[in-house]
DNA sequence: GCCGTTAGGCTAACATTGTTAGCCGTACCG
DNA sequence: CGGTACGGCTAACAATGTTAGCCTAACGGC
């Protein structure tokens, strides 16, 4: 076992995600991230400034993860088609990683993350040829509706889990018959 | 200065709730209680079971604070606008009270509140003609999306703040025709 | 290949918070 | 008037976050 542990800040955040995943996020404590890396916990500070930070990092890093995975699963298809894949891998998103949730809506310097996400979502709402403040409003529209049900979803906020693929087609044929009807 | 301060449980739920308004869910910690109630910090354990209890309790209270919005604000109205009154509260419940929007996700026993709350939206519903299944889908649709748009616009998840209200009103729009449309 | 510098680990120490245990007086009830 | 129980308190402890300061392995320049 080497003297120096060879640990870097994307070790420290991709240990923080998995405590996270497994945890929930009061679980991401610097503590137990120490004692995964095999490490005092006081060492952590030569990486990150400290909790807040940490949080911050992991919550980039969670956002990162969606975007990545709505990113992918857009591509080849477009319009109507192409909402539909993007909700469904946001959704998907959630249904594998729950505890991520609330990493979501973090509003600090993790907003460079969430432009890459926005610019995913403006790129396919371009087959409805929205532009400008109407695509704005759009995305929103498209945000909102998926986000809402994920997070319900994730912290089992609907009262019993049957019938939610058929809820969420619903909610996403809704959404996509408002944005053909040019919302 | 009595020798009894006269706590109850309310009292320190209350409390709880207010320093969750002023300093976020972060800042919801039995020291700050005890502080604000004027009391030692482990007085608190003869009105509450401990911290986790305490989030619990305060959580039912935002829900419930919630719910009391919603239901005044579908008094006398029905159909569309009942929809419209009814996401306009819940909206307004998180602008008013951005930190609360965490309490609404909380899964465990604070489920008997999220009861009444389900029973308004299905209330409102009732004039769409939506029974059984079809209300419950409906009623995911509605809160998914105003949820979302809630939570989103709490967590200063929009990149800027200009033409919120203008995005919430084709959220509206789209949701009520959807509803129309049997969804 | 030596040597200085630095990066990355460590221990020690402390503040804050949550929690438990046990004491003690006040308020109320018979 | 006396007893009980409720609602406060202090003391003590564990866990976490954080700071300070040390020490050494790794690496680069001469």
């Amino acid at each position: 076992m080497p003297r120096r542990a060879g640990l870097t800040v994307d070790k420290v955040v991709e240990l923080g995600l998995s405590i996270v995943d497994q945890s929930g996020l009061d679980g991401l404590t610097l503590a137990r991230v120490a004692e995964a890396a095999g490490v005092a916990t006081p060492s952590l500070y030569k990486h990150v400034a400290g909790l807040p930070d940490l949080r911050e990092r992991v919550a980039g890093e969670g956002i990162a993860g969606l975007s990545d995975r709505v990113r992918q699963a857009v591509i080849g298809v477009s319009g109507d088609e192409a909402v539909r894949a993007l909700m469904g891998a946001y959704r998907a998103y959630l249904v594998e990683f729950p505890n991520r949730a609330g990493l979501l809506v973090a509003p600090p310097p993790a907003a460079g993350r969430r432009e890459d996400l926005l610019a995913v979502v403006l790129a396919v709402l371009r087959g409805y040829r929205l532009e400008g403040a109407e695509a704005i409003h759009a995305a929103r529209i498209l945000r909102s509706s998926v986000h809402g049900f994920a997070v319900l979803e994730a912290a089992g906020g609907f009262g019993y889990r049957e019938d939610l693929d058929e809820s969420f087609g619903r909610l996403v044929d809704v959404v996509v018959a408002g944005l053909r009807s040019g919302a």
